[in-house]
DNA sequence: TCATTCTATAGTAAATTAGTATATAATGTT
DNA sequence: AACATTATATACTAATTTACTATAGAATGA
């Protein structure tokens, strides 16, 4: 199982310009001193999560880069289905042609309903839950 | 994400071997001609099967291969966390030392938390509710 | 105009996954 | 006892994916 380390990495990222939504533009060298994850590793996440709009950058000097909605409005479900391509156990979920035996499969079913579980799962939690959850704790 | 063939496979036959519980032992090629899985690789995952008790076996002529317990008392739950090797979404979560940053890291709490979600859904599925499933459909 | 910041493209090494091959051991049947 | 039939054990390999790095370029504020 586990989840891929962009997953668990852009989360990290994600949270740490949550941490500073107020602040300004983040720069990308400071999220990877503070999460110690190197600077060209975070480059790359950072492309598919502006392309689904979920950061906003800005380039030049006092640059940076910010999320692109407010933290109650993005969830670990968006950031996980961006990173990881999509939310499920098996690809015959999604093109139901790509296995001639999903017809009488016993198991899509399974990991159909596993998917759902877990993207629901995914998608209640948002990214200021998990900053007040830490506050509180 | 996606789960690894192993566990599919894996499934799959369980389920085979769970819809011919009562027809005495089942030879892995037959298995394999109906899943459409090479025998080889069946004879791989039955192996830490066979070791968790979910499945014995029987060699010589008329051997073949069984479940260990009933399919009311298999989950699929147990069948992913033999084959996948535990159900986490992040290892920081069995072994805290690995990662130096887990005192102060804002998603440990969520891996865990999803992967307990993960890890009751797929335990309250019992490969005889699988089979019932499939035949009312 | 220049330092600073992000952007784009391409490359690579390590790990994992999926699958195969060969040889061996046990057992029921004849 | 011999033999066909079934499982078991060990080891290997190819393909894919993951995680990560390198190099060159483009925008922008001071």
């Amino acid at each position: 199982m586990n989840l891929s380390t962009r997953s668990r990495y852009g989360t990290r990222m994600m949270l740490d310009l949550a941490q500073r939504f107020d602040e300004g533009p983040v720069k990308i060298g400071d999220i990877a001193k503070r999460q110690e994850i190197s600077v060209k590793y975070l480059e790359q996440l950072i492309i598919p999560l502006k392309k689904a709009n979920f950061i906003k950058s800005i380039r030049g000097p006092k640059g940076g880069h910010l999320l692109g909605k407010s933290p109650e409005n993005i969830t670990i479900g968006d950031i996980v289905n961006v990173l990881e391509g999509g939310i499920n156990f098996a690809s015959c979920i999604e093109s139901s042609d790509e296995c001639n035996r999903s017809n009488h499969c016993l198991t899509k079913g399974i990991w159909q309903e596993i998917s759902q579980t877990m993207q629901d799962k995914l998608n209640s939690i948002t990214l200021l839950n998990v900053i007040e959850r830490d506050k509180t704790a």
